[in-house]
DNA sequence: GCCAACGTTGGC
DNA sequence: GCCAACGTTGGC
């Protein structure tokens, strides 16, 4: 089992619209990296762990955890003309771009502020906390995920 | 709203 | 294949 950050805007799709879809569940669609879209269509599994994380946005940081639910398989929405996502460059003979599916897990009860993580010794490597940083989904360490977790309840 | 950092595009 | 120009990301 692995440990993934993925993040997101809250603007546009934040941890409460992923609480409040049906089954709490939602394609993690839009991905539009090739870095970013090899973790998701050769690495990303079912059941590994996920921090769901805020994005630019007033507090950015970790909000809470979800669960991958589907593995890797092609992102419709890049062969859809009216959605934000459409790539004609991708079909569905060769689709360019893929998703997993995730459902929601829990909700903290407090921001993991990237300030805090920043400070943190054992945080302080994960790629948030790089400058420049810009991947949207990234691989974390058990003991990033245990100490986030750990953090949370504090 | 600013702007540094980054990824992609396309002319050559 | 290089690299300048451009568009986007995202913290601040």
């Amino acid at each position: 089992m692995a440990y993934w950050l993925f993040k997101s805007e809250p603007e546009t799709f934040s941890i409460d619209d992923l609480k409040n879809r049906p089954n709490q569940t939602e394609p993690w669609d839009g991905v539009r990296n090739y870095q970013a879209r090899n973790f998701l269509r050769d690495q990303v599994q079912i059941n590994d762990k996920v921090l769901f994380y805020h994005s630019n946005c007033k507090v950015p940081g970790i909000v809470g955890i979800a669960q991958v639910v589907k593995a890797g398989y092609p992102d419709s929405s890049a062969w859809d003309a009216k959605s934000p996502y459409f790539d004609a460059k991708s079909t569905k003979d060769k689709p360019r771009w893929y998703r997993v599916d995730v459902r929601f897990e829990k909700k903290f009860d407090r921001i993991i502020r990237l300030q805090e993580i920043k400070q943190n010794p054992v945080l302080q490597g994960m790629q948030i906390a790089k400058k420049g940083n810009r991947l949207s989904i990234t691989p974390l360490t058990k003991a990033e995920w245990n100490e986030v977790i750990k953090v949370a309840l504090r």
